[in-house]
RNA sequence: GGAGGGGUGGCUGAGCGGUCGAAAGCGCUGGUCUUGAAAACCAGAGGAGGAUCACCUCCCCAGGGUUCGAAUCCCUGCCCCUCCGCCA
């Protein structure tokens, strides 16, 4: 959530720094809410005060022993009065609320401009992609015998994978490796956490209000979803919390699966596992305080990096433009890995820098050392990675042209002795 | 699923429908004392929103209701605990 007053104070000036992302800002339509919301919280604030006299005042004549039928007789109106503006005020505020909800994150001054991916803007690569002497096949077909895509389909439809055999290991091996990376070398504390949250939990980190088409939803009495990313439970962890200024930084690492409905993707990457319905993260999460999550944004994605050196993969790191950039994100660095069939780099990871957006959306503070107040913590989370880009990248890269597939070293010690899939039919 | 008991400030825990944002204890912060610390003593301190920055409003799980007035009474929901049943 963007600052409030910040919106009083200069909304023009949000409105043309959102203006960059392709948002449109209805500043009279804000402007119009909020003069209604002044006047209605002065009167109804007014009306509360006058009752709450009042009231005191009858509580001290009975005591006295005096006639109070004056004085109720005085109040009389007021309570219908009061209960008209109060029924206003709150439907000002919700209708408030739910805009202010609505607006995505103001794009950091270092934000590339740009409309789409096409404007991304590229800060390094690592390893140049190698050179086949044969045309690399892509996943699919390289292992039609351990991925079986058609067994998926008749059991969920499309967007769905069954792995056999030592492609289903090498997937779990690929989330041993990473979160026993991330927590032995980097520092993170393993969590694990729900997969079904409430309602409350993804206003916190942004998927709603706006983004309910994305979600599985559970069906029953309860208001429930499937998350997307573990960003979601992991982040909520701090919800209404206010930490000690010595509890953080917080590092999080957690697997999850993923559930993403893929609305509005019909027709896009729809051969292979590149994008799915369900799919599994190792996401990490970071919540410090306010000044240090420039730093942090930069530690972090070298911990999603670290990874994709340690498997030998080449990719390339990209500042998304702001025209590319997520809701909640205030700035984000891409992580592409090379995929060779498809000749060019494919996002592996995201980690993106909130900074207070999702502090302020789930009331998540720490106490100031200095002036001994609460005030928005800063939150952080990237892949790290995607375990079925990363399972693709690794097939791809690691075929030898003969439908073997070599574990990377890195995974060995997860493979039990295994060097190579032999993934032909 | 059935039966019962609870949800009050960082924690424990009081709270006749009327200055109750709320006693007390612990913990915390500052001070006195001390070489330093502890102890003792003194003092201080909740959160949110708004504002004409003097103040005002809201918050005792959440949402409704009764009342001139609700932490306190009533209803609903959520969560926690105990027992029984079932169960990965």
């Amino acid at each position: 959530m963007i600052e409030p007053a910040r919106l009083r104070r200069d909304i023009q000036g949000v409105a043309s720094r959102l203006a960059l992302r392709g948002f449109t800002l209805d500043v009279a339509r804000f402007e119009a809410l909020d003069t209604r919301r002044r006047d209605l919280q002065a009167e109804t604030e007014r009306l509360r005060n006058e009752r709450r006299t009042t009231s005191r005042r009858i509580g001290a004549a009975k005591a006295a022993g005096e006639d109070i039928a004056p004085l109720v007789a005085a109040v009389g109106g007021l309570g219908d009065r009061l209960s008209a503006a109060a029924r206003d005020f709150d439907s000002v505020r919700a209708e408030l609320d739910e805009f202010s909800r609505s607006l995505p994150n103001v794009p950091d001054a270092s934000v590339p401009p740009g409309r789409d991916e096409s404007d991304n803007l590229e800060l390094r690569r690592w390893r140049e992609p190698a050179d086949f002497n044969f045309t690399p096949k892509d996943h699919v077909d390289l292992a039609p015998s351990l991925l079986d895509l058609e067994a998926a389909a008749k059991l969920s439809g499309a967007r769905f994978s069954v792995l056999r055999g030592p492609l289903a290991r090498l997937h779990r091996a690929l989330v041993q490796f990473m979160v026993d990376t991330h927590v032995q070398d980097h520092g993170y504390e393993e969590v694990y956490v729900p997969y079904i949250v409430d309602r409350a939990a993804l206003l916190g980190t942004g998927q709603l209000p706006k983004f309910e088409d994305d979600l599985f939803a559970v069906r029953g009495e309860r208001d429930q979803f499937l998350i997307p990313t573990a960003e979601v439970p992991v982040t909520n962890l701090v919800r209404e919390r206010i930490l000690a200024a010595s509890e953080l930084p917080l590092r999080f690492v957690a697997h999850t699966p993923c559930f993403r409905s893929e609305a509005g993707n019909y027709g896009k990457d729809t051969r292979g596992m590149f994008r799915q319905h369900q799919f599994e993260k190792v996401e990490l999460v970071q919540v410090v305080a306010a000044g240090d999550s420039w730093p942090a944004l930069e530690e972090l994605t070298g911990h999603a990096e670290t990874i994709l050196r340690k498997l030998d993969l080449p990719y390339r790191a990209v500042a998304l433009c702001a025209g590319d950039l997520g809701f909640a994100a205030a700035k984000t660095i891409d992580l592409e890995v090379w995929l060779p069939a498809e000749r060019r780099y494919r996002e592996i990871s995201s980690c993106s820098n909130f900074l207070d957006f999702q502090a302020r959306r789930m009331m998540a503070r720490c106490r100031s050392p200095e002036s001994g107040r609460p005030e928005y913590v800063h939150t952080l989370n990237g892949s790290g990675l995607a375990v079925g880009r990363t399972l693709i990248a690794i097939m791809e890269n690691y075929q030898d042209g003969d439908g073997a597939i070599h574990v990377p070293d890195a995974l060995r010690a997860y493979m039990g002795g295994v060097t190579r899939l032999d993934a032909a039919a």
